[in-house]
DNA sequence: TCAGTATAGTTGCATATGCAATAACTTGTC
DNA sequence: GACAAGTTATTGCATATGCAACTATACTGA
């Protein structure tokens, strides 16, 4: 007994938080690194415009954009400053409710993300589709989701 | 057809990706709110100590925390400055390599691993143990596993 | 209509982190 | 044994991000 151990370290669900975080560390990484070599585009500029082109009208309000990419409000306003600068999306008024703004996707905004797409799916084949078979792929998805849903 | 969409931006595998790092962005903001309100440790500290525990020895080189939190060596350095200032932890002279240290985890960084695992364990319960049986848990193991495996 | 409360977005500030350059040391080769 | 190349950790610098405070606007009930 070297070490202290009265609580379990390697507990079954530790482990799998654990497993989970290292997980995203390292594709995130890697796909980062990858996207911004490429396509010259950080990751989180590209999780913005896949979000925003995910809608049907195009177009998404800052809280929206929070919460769909897991940032705090002030750090989302930060973000699609940079995004915007780059002309890749442009903040419009909102008629109904002069508080908000909609964040919409440029032509250049969509242009850069069909190009960062195509790299990511390459990228993906690699690093996702190699090492897993579309059931499995299947089977993580509906876990995934299930650990996701809202408290 | 409002917007481009040369590129599938809703391809499973894009998708799939998504899910990953948002499912673990919000588990690693609740989680970890959660570990600093109940015991006053951040994460980042807490993964530190986590994996110096599970070695045999109770300690660690830098570049092996490095890689084991997914971290650069630079970001590493100061990280582990601040748990050391902390008084979680102790750099020691490595008696082999006189380039390496060995980090070591203190009793004082041993007596909050076990607090701040007993309130993890009490958050993991309602946050992963309520949303998925035991046996998905062992299947995302599986999965997340295959998908970790080094390049 | 007005007061009180809730919501949307921005800003100041503090901090965590990565990258590249650097210093100290080791290892392999001749 | 000495030099080249590789490894280990740290530092300067730039940047991204969260939190809390703030402003502006919307809603709710009397």
């Amino acid at each position: 007994m070297s070490t202290t151990s009265a609580c379990p370290s390697g507990d079954e669900k530790v482990m799998l938080f654990g497993l989970l975080f290292e997980t995203n560390a390292r594709l995130s990484r890697s796909l980062g690194a990858q996207l911004e070599e490429a396509c010259d585009l950080p990751l989180p500029w590209f999780d913005v415009l896949l979000q925003i082109r995910r809608t049907p009208e195009g177009r998404l309000k800052m809280t929206q954009i929070a919460d769909a990419t897991v940032h705090s409000t002030g750090g989302t306003t930060r973000l699609v400053d940079r995004i915007e600068a780059a002309g890749y999306v442009e903040r419009m008024n909102c008629p109904n409710d002069r508080r908000a703004i909609h964040v919409a996707i440029t032509d250049a905004g969509n242009q850069k993300l069909d190009e960062a797409l195509e790299a990511h799916l390459g990228h993906l084949q690699s690093q996702m589709a190699d090492r897993l078979t579309p059931k499995e792929r299947s089977t993580l998805t509906a876990l995934l989701s299930k650990l996701n849903s809202e408290d």
